[in-house]
DNA sequence: TTTTTAATTGGACAATCGTCCAAATTAAAT
DNA sequence: ATTTAATTTGGACGATTGTCCAATTAAAAA
């Protein structure tokens, strides 16, 4: 029994896993494709994998039936929206001030790269179906809890260099107000994507924060004579 | 041809166009109902039509079908959640400043009544869905035009009396700015029911108000002492 | 090359979907 | 009481749904 696992997740570079995990990915996008372009009511197994190009029956061989690709498919989005999120993030550098974090996570999750009709269609329709299904639901808290982690503890920073009673408390309405603001501003994309205005939108928010914090906030993003 | 035309339309009061109308409703609450339980993807006409207690066929004759009876549906909603706007609105009085009307609308947004599990999923449940159906979008239009232009006649009004720069632009934002929050709240009321807090929901958005009127909103609402 | 095993195919299958209509019911008109 | 017309019923219908599996293909091991 030297090497004879019946696990295929060994051989990862083997020319098998390769084709195996190229069209499982298959899959998984053009079931985010389907939604996307014909919200979940109208996604079917048969137009999943007439946009893959594959057979009916991976989709059971892969995910154990239409459910577990779904949530292969939340699964997926969720990452992506966070690597990118996390890419455009890494632009500050490691030693950014806490304010220019915030300002960093307001833009780019207002940027055409995260905020778009394909991630905002994928992430509405989903939503609308998370109420009753427990795996959709994971997925929407787990995109909310990260990104409150990371507000959260650049206010509660922010709150200890400038002067405001109770700062545990303000850092929280901080977090929640520019939580609110940032759905808010999606939702303003879905219903009038024509008008939207991303400055515009980053303007507002920030006037919400200058507010808040103003050694730390102006209208126009981070203010940097005031240290961390 | 004195009194025998042949739309049911008239006879409004007969006991048949009684009958006929308490079916209707009784068919558009029970989707209403299905939509809120079950979602949009599980809510079929088998499910509609056990639940009103009536016969497959109505859905047919009243709405010509299940499109036809999603739509009316929608327009229920929508019309219910302004009459239960306008209803609370009301409470302020018919000379109320314009801030009060603004600390009116939150208030009555984030109330019970308008903001519940109920109304949110039916809400996001038919927003997951409006990108592809006109129909469904329209609606989801008309709640936003409606609120927009209450809001944007008060902060209008607002502007003039307080000291701004560019006062159209300003109260552009402002209306922005409070929608938006106005919609991030619900998403958040969405992912976090139990643990939501009207009060600190109203605070947040009177915060980022008095930041840009401070004569016209205080943290706890709107202020007096400033006519106008 | 031959054997073994993993991956994929494509259709059968029962269940459910939404539509539609002929028949039954019931209120209103005669 | 009888006729007319509006409303409601409940099932038939073909289309489509998601699941599942026996057969096929192709990579890896022997």
């Amino acid at each position: 029994m030297t090497e004879s696992s019946h696990d295929p997740s060994d051989n990862n570079g083997g020319r098998r896993a390769q084709l195996r995990e190229r069209n499982r990915l298959a899959m998984i996008e053009a079931t985010l494709d389907c939604v996307a372009e014909l919200g979940i009511a109208r996604t079917s197994v048969s137009t999943i994998i007439e946009r893959a190009g594959l057979s009916r029956g991976l989709i059971h061989f892969h995910f154990n039936g239409k459910d577990g690709l779904i949530e292969a498919a939340i699964a997926h989005a969720s990452n992506q929206y966070f690597d990118n999120l996390y890419a455009l993030l890494e632009e500050t550098g490691p030693e950014a001030l806490p304010q220019e974090t915030v300002e960093a996570v307001i833009r780019s999750d207002m940027s055409p790269s995260i905020l778009n009709g394909y991630n905002v269609s994928i992430w509405y329709a989903f939503r609308g179906e998370a109420r009753e299904r427990k795996s959709i639901q994971s997925f929407s808290d787990t995109r909310d809890d990260r990104l409150r982690a990371l507000l959260m503890k650049a206010f509660s920073n922010i709150c200890r260099a400038e002067k405001v009673g109770d700062p545990s408390q303000t850092a929280r309405d901080a977090t929640h107000g520019t939580l609110a603001f940032l759905e808010g501003m999606w939702t303003d994309y879905l219903l009038h994507e024509d008008a939207f205005d991303r400055e515009q939108a980053c303007r507002i928010i920030f006037r919400f924060l200058s507010g808040l914090f103003p050694n730390h906030f102006g209208l126009n993003g981070a203010l940097r004579d005031h240290p961390a």
